[in-house]
DNA sequence: CAATCCCATTTTTTT
DNA sequence: AATGGGATTG
């Protein structure tokens, strides 16, 4: 295929295909001049495929400054902005280095400075540099100020991205070498796919869903796979019921994607890793193109991040690590806060520079923040500072409800912007859930908002139809593609010929399209059936046919026409969102895909790449909008806002219940807290409701016991509704006095600690029902969830 | 095979 | 409160 070849030559090939012009801006050095031609002369090609990994270069020609190269630009006093610390930093090259930056210590900054240092000082070309970040917003921004630093509007063959992207990236050349079934088409499985895949397995092999549920065995399936044991040496070493239980659903999973040519998250890592330790050649290229890596938030990097970026480091490049061990926020994740607080050990002749100034926040609140971090055992310590003087207390509000506690937000952000742009606040939240209230206080008022997260764009299910359609004419062999639209839009095709369908995939060991072709040819099924396969196979093999003469938006174009995928939208009243919405969403799908083509250039499989991998935060094009956002602390991560609200301080929620099981959990939970405050710059607001509404179910609040390792020489506390200052405190311990007389023994505390006869230790999840009819669920630390009946089981609470 | 209704459930966080 | 899956019915 001819996009194909293109993306080979990219990874591998530029270097024989592309004029030799580009080699001088490793060795010319400071001769204006002599550069002049070479801006211009960058290949077209160049740009086509650095799509999914740079925005912002556009084929368009520049300024009159066209003629300005990184060595005559180069910034003489580009070092005279970084302070002492910072200045280490840039200009250590002596060995792997860890710079443990505080928040808003200028780590971003340090980085880019690098980067620009490297290539102008150092004459390096840009195609030895790899800087790896935790999104791909992120990604783009340090390109963005890379290039602002050096004057320039393109800087291809620098490889910036996130890990997934940079393995998919290295996949995507060489996947064919790993001896297996993949091949470079092979596409990039969700999450949610990914589940749908376990649940066929676990029908497929009789075991319960109820016990085995699929999110939950796919994470655990995650864990062993991350952790380097392979299905086979898993099911040999399974003991437990459970394991014994997962082992052939792992296998079968494995097997599943791979005869697919799908991969999962996880695939792009461990295969990617796979690739590097088996073949020589892949290794040794990469090792000898990379001189410098530089890894941001090495803090959340995980084992398998940490093996890959030694694989691709031995070759002597200088490995640059940037984090906080204060903001480690993704263990859940695999993220292995031991990569940082053991860097010193694992890169013994390492050199360790600290950047402790913060130059964001006002002392209270950097105060508060500090304060409350140092509850914390596992960290490196440090001590941020600023001499940013004066500034607010954070203040603090304690809310009747949770609807008023929107409103009082939404009141307080009302106020405030006769002096602070929409642009400049923010509503932190740590459940996506918690947005809606806020929401509706917003709409009320009248103020521009924009929520980050959440619902995100492309689970939607109309887009994800589509898309699946466009994986499958991309890889005809992406069953679970196939699964989800082989019905859709209704077409007559049901169980039964679905189960027919999967029973001959299996027994030939073909695709599910083969088996589809077969199903048609053989006959022997309702001749209305037939005519439905063969409609579909028709508009498959259609898009198939077009997937190389028409760019992504134009086979979109088609594929809704050749589906009715419009109308049958229409006729979809009732249930879910209302059709227009649905089909705006399709519209704007498409338009996306066409600025994609257009900006980047970028081809089918690239789109679908960035689809996998972009989240919502990594913007569309809405980003520019003027508005208050709102989103969750982790996603809050690296920003920063004038005004800041952090809301639902209160037990279960913050430090959520799931996450109170051990003090490793609560510490990770109460960085997000210090992740939360620090990005305010001048004002922070800290709210929690006495009354909250979780799943429709009223609830009475406690506030949460990070408020109380906040000092409250940081802290001046609001006005309640009553008018008179709430009184925290005592009103919380009345609170939870109250409480405790009003319920007695008979009820359980949702988030407490119980103990089970047989389950023995877990957490009371809800309750439903009442008296004698009182059901408790609870997560057992060992049995996973069970749900019992209050009267009858020997629970106890500890 | 599809539409409808009812019921149970809700991962907190996301590449 | 909302959503999605399952059973039931047409």
């Amino acid at each position: 295929m001819v996009e194909r070849l293109a993306l080979d030559q990219d990874v591998w090939g530029f270097e024989s295909s592309l004029p030799s012009q580009r080699r001088p801006v490793r060795s010319a050095v400071r001769t204006p001049a002599s550069h002049a031609g070479n801006r211009g002369s960058i290949p077209l090609r160049a740009t086509i495929f650095l799509s999914g990994f740079s925005t912002g270069i556009s084929s368009r020609r520049s300024q009159p400054a066209a003629d300005v190269t990184w060595e005559d630009n180069a910034v003489p006093d580009l070092l005279d902005e970084l302070n002492p610390e910072q200045r280490e930093a840039v200009t250590y090259m002596d060995g792997p280095a860890l710079v443990i930056a505080g928040a808003g210590s200028g780590k971003t900054r340090v980085i880019a400075h690098r980067i620009a240092h490297l290539l102008t000082e150092k004459h390096l070309s840009p195609r030895s540099i790899l800087s790896v970040t935790f999104t791909n917003k992120a990604a783009e921004e340090m390109r963005k100020r890379v290039l602002t630093l050096m004057k320039k509007d393109a800087l291809p063959f620098l490889w910036s991205g996130t890990f997934h992207s940079i393995c998919a990236r290295i996949l995507r050349a060489d996947c064919e070498e790993l001896g297996g079934p993949y091949n470079g088409d092979f596409t990039i499985l969700d999450a949610d796919d990914a589940a749908g895949l376990v649940r066929r397995i676990l029908r497929d092999k009789g075991i319960s869903e109820k016990n085995f549920q699929p999110r939950a065995v796919l994470g655990a399936i995650s864990k062993v796979k991350v952790g380097g044991t392979s299905a086979a040496e898993y099911g040999a070493s399974a003991r437990s019921h459970f394991a014994r239980t997962i082992a052939p659903v792992y296998a079968s999973y494995e097997k599943s994607l791979a005869a697919n040519n799908v991969m999962d998250f996880d695939d792009l890592l461990v295969l990617a890793v796979r690739l590097l330790e088996k073949s020589e050649t892949v290794r040794g290229n990469y090792q000898e193109r990379f001189l410098h890596i530089l890894v941001d938030e090495y803090q959340d990097t995980s084992r398998i991040q940490y093996r890959l970026l030694r694989l691709l480091s031995q070759g002597g490049a200088t490995l640059f690590a940037v984090g906080d061990e204060d903001q480690s926020i993704y263990r859940w994740r695999g993220a292995d806060i031991h990569n940082i607080l053991d860097f010193k050990r694992d890169f013994p002749d390492s050199k360790v520079i600290r950047l402790e100034r913060n130059y964001r926040s006002t002392k209270p609140i950097l105060g508060a923040a500090n304060e409350l971090v140092k509850n914390n055992t596992q960290r490196l310590g440090k001590n941020l500072w600023t001499e940013k003087a004066g500034g607010s207390p954070v203040h603090l509000y304690a809310a009747m409800s949770d609807r008023e506690e929107a409103a009082y937000v939404a009141d307080r952000v009302l106020d405030l912007h006769s002096r602070v742009s929409w642009n400049e606040m923010a509503v932190l939240y740590r459940t996506n859930a918690q947005s809606r209230n806020f929401e509706e206080a917003f709409l009320n008022r009248k103020i521009p908002y924009q929520v980050i997260g959440g619902q995100r764009f492309y689970e939607r299910r109309e887009v994800r139809d589509i898309i699946a359609y466009l994986r499958l004419a991309l890889n005809p062999l992406d069953g679970p593609a196939l699964m989800r639209v082989i019905n859709v839009p209704s077409r007559g095709v049901g169980k039964v010929t679905i189960e027919k369908m999967e029973k001959l995939a299996t027994e030939n060991s073909t695709s599910r399209l083969e088996a589809v072709r077969q199903l048609v040819a053989e006959g022997g099924l309702p001749s209305r059936t037939v005519s439905s396969l063969r409609g579909f196979l028709e508009i498959v093999d259609g898009a198939r046919k077009r997937l190389e003469k028409n760019p992504p938006a134009d086979l979109t174009e088609w594929l809704l026409e050749a589906t009715g995928y419009f109308s049958y939208l229409a006729g979809l009243t009732g249930q879910g969102p209302d059709p227009e919405a649905r089909i705006d969403n399709i519209r704007e799908l498409v338009s996306a895909m066409r600025a994609f083509e257009t900006i980047e250039r970028g081809d089918l499989r690239a789109f679908l790449e960035r689809q996998a991998l972009y989240s919502d935060q990594d913007d569309l094009d809405r980003g520019t909008m003027d508005s208050v956002k709102l989103m969750t602390l982790h996603a809050a991560k690296g920003l920063e806002f004038a005004v800041v609200f952090l809301a639902g301080l209160e037990r279960e929620l913050f430090p959520h219940v799931l996450s109170s099981g051990s003090e490793e959990e609560v510490e990770e939970e109460r960085r997000l807290c210090y992740v939360g405050m620090t990005r305010a710059k001048e004002l922070l607001h800290l709210t929690w409701a006495r009354r909250r509404f979780v799943y429709g179910i009223p609830q009475e609040r406690l506030p949460s016991r990070f408020l109380k390792e906040i000092p409250t020489s940081f802290v001046e506390e609001a006005s309640g509704v009553g008018g008179a200052p709430t009184g925290l405190f005592e009103a919380a311990a009345m609170l939870a006095d109250g409480q405790q007389k009003k319920h007695k023994a008979a009820t359980f505390r949702i988030g407490g600690r119980v103990h089970h006869a047989k389950y023995g230790f877990g957490i009371v999840l809800g309750t439903s029902g009442s008296e004698d009819d009182l059901k408790v669920t609870v997560s057992f630390n060992r049995y996973g969830r069970k749900k019992m009946l209050a009267r009858l089981a020997k629970l106890e609470k500890v």
